[in-house]
RNA sequence: GGAGGCGUGCCUGAGUGGUUGAAAGGGACGGUCUUGAAAACCGUUAGGCCCUCACGGGUCUCGGGGGUUCGAAUCCCUCCGCCUCCGCCA
């Protein structure tokens, strides 16, 4: 949620920019959230007047002789009267108002490029080589039904379609990396969660992801009012909900482990093939709620930590931009990185890192105190590993065979294993 | 699934209609004392909204909302949340 103080104070920014992410100029609901604002106070003002008044006859009242006290009942009443009225104005405009600034996008960052879609992301660098093959290299399904390592057409027997076991060795591949990514992030200081996977309808709004709420994107059990998660993020994020932290104590970097479940309603037709886009998967996800001024060297600090998981795997990949137009609406900013999949001869999102700045802080309620008072953490996430890293290993680890070769960096996690042959 | 209980400040915990934003204790922080520390003593220890350059002031908040009343943490209604016991169970 937007903060409707800084939307007064700088108008035409907010509109400039918000203008970049499908808020067009024209749109009147940041205009109405003012006016909406500026009613509230100046109604809320009406009613703290009367109730001073109120407060003070009170204070007085038996000291009053009958007649007086009569009198001043009287006018109480009247006073009364009126303040439930105006009482009643003022909830139905913070209603109105909130409810506007929550469709509002978070204001993107400078560093966002200008576009109106993900084909305006823009690609900023290059890491590896693209791996070279001296035979046609086959697709990770192909792979790993020869392998034994995913098995789908049993899934969707059990689960329907975009479900997946990940088995055997593929398991075993599939721990290695989680446990390589684990020592990497809890070495740089990140507190390691097991968390739930079922949060709150009001939790799951606050996180700020439209799409999620109302059953479009997030499974809903409407019996319990709870939905699943969709990333680990959204029970990490609202850990510290309605709490003031200690400035000292910031940044908090959190880390969690949990299955991730997505309805992929939009998606129909969209990669139904493989383990790429399911419905359930596992992800490592980090979450820090830092101080604002230290938020983009965090920013910074956790892409850099996802760009040394992905070169320690020896992997190729590219980085990239995320345009305002394809920003999520918590994010000020998006950095995604893909891996490079062979058998496409494309990259694919891997991973993504988000500063969602004040947003999620806002609608949580998420403070810290410090010696100038108290304000809204920034709160940012990223992704640690999820199985499309997996996928991205088994593509670029073939071998002419058949086989894969495991990267070094797994063998102290594989129990002694080092090729995955048929 | 059955039965019951509870929601007060950083924490514990008083408070059952009138200077109670709230006793007391603990913790934390600051100070005195000390070579240093401990102990002891003194002090500080909410957040929102509005007005004010500021000093300061108004108002709200004892889970949320509504009601009763001149006046509510305190009485009534309702919603939400949490806990305990029994049953079932990883």
């Amino acid at each position: 949620m937007l903060d409707i103080k800084y939307i007064k104070k700088n108008l035409p920014e907010v509109q400039q920019k918000l203008a970049t992410r499908g808020v067009s100029t024209n749109d009147t609901s940041i205009v109405n959230a003012i006016q909406l604002d500026d009613k509230r106070i100046e109604k809320q003002s009406e009613i703290d007047t009367i109730k001073a008044e109120k407060n003070s006859f009170s204070k007085t009242i038996s000291s009053l002789s009958p007649t007086e006290k009569k009198k001043g009942i009287a006018n109480l009443a009247k006073l009364s009267k009126k303040e439930n009225l105006l009482k009643a104005e003022i909830d139905k405009i913070q209603e109105s108002l909130t409810e506007k600034l929550r469709l509002l996008p978070n204001i993107p960052s400078d560093a966002s490029p200008v576009g109106k879609s993900d084909k305006d992301n823009v690609v900023v660098k290059e890491v590896g080589t693209v791996p070279s093959f001296n035979f046609t290299p086959l697709d990770y399904m192909t792979l790993s039904e020869r392998l034994d390592l995913i098995d789908t057409e049993r899934a969707a027997k059990v689960s329907g379609s975009r479900f997946g076991y990940i088995k055997g060795h593929g398991a075993l591949l599939w721990n290695a990396l989680v446990q390589y990514t684990l020592e990497k992030i809890t070495t740089a200081g990140f507190t390691p969660f097991y968390s739930p996977v079922l949060v709150r309808e009001d939790v799951m709004r606050d996180s700020g992801y439209d799409s999620y709420l109302e059953g479009q994107e997030a499974y809903h059990l409407a019996e319990e009012k709870l939905y699943l998660v969709g990333t680990g993020e959204h029970a990490l994020l609202p850990y510290h909900r309605d709490e003031i932290l200690d400035a000292d104590t910031l940044p908090r970097k959190y880390t969690t482990y949990s299955a991730c479940f997505r309805r992929e309603a939009g998606s129909y037709g969209k990669d139904t093939k493989g383990i790429l886009r399911v419905h359930q998967f596992d992800k490592q996800e980090m979450v820090v709620l830092s101080k604002p001024e230290k938020s983009w060297d965090i920013f910074d600090q956790l892409v850099a930590l996802q760009e040394d998981i992905i070169q320690g795997l020896g992997l190729h990949y590219h980085l990239l931009e995320v345009s305002t137009g394809d920003l999520p609406r918590p994010s000020a900013r998006v950095v995604d990185l893909e891996c490079f999949i062979p058998s496409e001869k494309k990259f694919r999102e891997t991973h993504s890192a988000s500063n969602c700045t004040d947003y999620q802080a806002r609608a949580n309620n998420i403070r810290y105190k410090s010696d100038d008072g108290t304000d809204f953490v920034h709160i940012l996430n990223a992704t640690a590993i999820t199985p499309r890293t997996l996928i991205a290993v088994i593509e670029q680890y073939q071998k002419s065979d058949g086989s894969i070769a495991l990267p070094e960096v797994l063998q102290p996690y594989t129990f002694g294993l080092k090729n995955i042959t048929v």
